[in-house]
DNA sequence: AAATTATATCGTAATATTGCAATATTAAAT
DNA sequence: ATTTAATATTGCAATATTACGATATAATTT
């Protein structure tokens, strides 16, 4: 044991667990929030603008990108990562109907 | 090393990646939307509802109940488990005003 | 071509997560 | 008081994550 039992679950609630489970880091936020604070995409300062030594910042950035959260664009010597803004919209999308359908709901005991 | 640096981020960035981890797993995301569907908050059903044994169940739902995304209070016998809107909707509004500040940006790479 | 710069990968130690059987706890029903 | 029911906790094995030093790779500059 140890692995997730995705099987048993649909591909929706997989998606979404992807999504949050890459975001499930402070690092990860950061890089989020950054990314999306430059205008200019200007790559790999993250490593700078992070506590974090390189490698680690590096496997952290390969994680966003196998959730789709980022792209990683190679520019000549260095790489460009930009959000996915597609991504980022179907969490958006996500959580905004659940808190919805929650406000649309008389709680019985809540 | 194996555990994450919390101290190197700020609370908000903390707060977020807990509440995104907490979410990172399929069966998670299944009983929030289980949650979500009932009208009556039917609580340990969610142990019947899931493909998984109870005591995992159980294991899940004190990972939600921790990271704060639900509550659970006494109800006799069984236990009610219930959404806490609050913690949705922080989700709603940070991944809304990062979506919406994607928009006004004009990428020069992306 | 050699040196430099930017990034990725490997290897590995420390720690965390996932899943469940067995068992404990607690309240309700008999 | 026992039994039943609902849920939590313990203990453990399998696997995953986090972090980083060392090293590899690939483009750029000298």
């Amino acid at each position: 044991m140890g692995a997730t039992k995705t099987e048993h679950f649909t591909d929706k609630q997989n998606e979404i667990a992807i999504l949050a489970k890459a975001l499930g880091h402070p690092a990860r936020i950061a890089i989020i929030e950054y990314l999306q604070s430059v205008d200019n995409c200007i790559c790999g300062d993250i490593v700078n603008e992070l506590p974090l030594a390189q490698p680690t910042v590096s496997q952290h950035l390969k994680e966003l990108k196998n959730a789709g959260l980022i792209t990683g664009d190679i520019e000549g010597n260095s790489i460009c990562y930009c959000i996915n803004e597609k991504a980022l919209n179907k969490l958006q999308t996500y959580f905004g109907s659940i808190a919805n359908r929650l406000i649309n709901k008389k709680n019985n005991c809540c």
